[in-house]
DNA sequence: GCCTTGCGTGTCACCAAGTGTCAAGTATGG
DNA sequence: CCATACTTGACACTTGGTGACACGCAAGGC
């Protein structure tokens, strides 16, 4: 009973653990760059000791690309929700624009957080890392959705990987830009190149040998 | 004079040390895994201090991924060498074929160590990583190769960005088949795929509002 | 032959990221 | 009131990585 919020009280203390240091986390990591902020002083500005930190984040890498690690469900799950019919660009348009457009919405807050990782080696590999995982997940979504056997075609990862990189494309210039550039229109954009590739399942990977040769 | 093999005696003698290190390093890595061997080892089994690993290497990670660093400078210096009037499919799958051959060539080294990157998140990270400065360097090349404003245009990233998802993708099959799988026949294949997009430069970026609408 | 200069290395001290362990605090249930 | 389970803080420890200093050794000038 009671439950409006969501689960438990134990778990919603929890979450209000885990926001606080979120907070805090990236508000000293934005201002101060990534290695000038030790785990000690997220703690200490969370109001916790820095052994629980660790019982909330994996490492303090972990802070920052959680924040984004809802990301590859939310892509998961628009793919999985759009039409069978659809072409594979269109339904992979709208599986990155997901997640873009949550970026997009509260840029306030996002901005900042995209411009800190993308510019922090450090955590720009963490979220290549997170990426990679998507990658495969977005290749079993799209292997399911066409009938594909994934270990024998190629096209699913590489479908997968070619929407990522426009992900990442868009995701660049829009940090570059400090979020002058239209989301939106870099998306269009960026599929409007790589559909050609996508929307030639059929032809590339059922008939034999092909029209590749000749190194 | 007596400048035989490369560069000054010093120089020589510091390539000598890296190679150790190197050699002492893969082993050990490959064998008992990358968590499980500490610096210290390391250094000890190269006959040197842990501070003079670190002389050498920037960190554990690197002396993995500096293993394959040559890979990126090589990639640039295919592309710069294919013929400018070439297709960007073509010239882009010579590019990377580049990378694979090295590899496949001498697969009794390779292999393991790709297996290790791939298997190891750590390692991992930092190779995407790695790619992603690859990426910027291919973008650089292409753009200067079709005369395009690499500030403007999405073609010379995506375009870069497609090739080596392609090459990961490979590398990924390669090391997952153990080497089974010819490199050759999956560069193709990869490349079959991602051509029509591609090869379809002038279309998309010169010519206005274009094909893409109705989101 | 000696002495200076510079470079590479080892030793030591140090910081920060993580991890294991244990004791103390707090909510729940009898 | 007590027993139990869960969370937290405090402490110690390992490991990656850096800074500082001293030593050894080669090259070159006197």
């Amino acid at each position: 009973m009671t439950s409006r919020p969501a689960g438990t009280l134990a778990q919603r203390k929890r979450r209000l653990v885990a926001d606080e240091l979120t907070q805090a986390a990236l508000g000293l990591l934005a201002r101060e760059g990534f290695d000038a902020v030790t785990v000690d002083e997220i703690a200490a500005a969370a109001g916790v000791s820095k052994r629980t930190f660790f019982r909330y984040f994996a490492s303090k890498e972990d802070v920052v690309v959680q924040f984004l690690a809802e990301m590859g469900a939310a892509m998961r799950d628009a793919l999985a929700s759009r039409p069978a019919a659809e072409p594979p660009s269109t339904a992979l348009r709208h599986t990155v624009w997901r997640s873009i457009d949550a970026c997009a919405g509260h840029a306030d807050r996002a901005l900042p957080v995209v411009q800190l990782i993308l510019g922090t080696p450090a955590l720009l590999a963490r979220f290549l890392e997170r990426q990679a995982q998507w990658r495969d997940e977005l290749a079993a979504e799209m292997a399911e959705r066409l009938g594909l056997d994934l270990t024998a075609e190629l096209y699913p990862h590489l479908a997968a990987g070619m929407a990522l990189t426009a992900f990442q494309t868009v995701l660049q210039r829009w940090s570059d830009s400090d979020g002058t550039e239209d989301p939106a229109a870099l998306t269009d954009r960026s599929f409007a190149v790589i559909a050609p590739a996508l929307d030639a399942v059929v032809r590339t990977e059922t008939s034999g040998p092909g029209p590749t040769s000749s190194p």
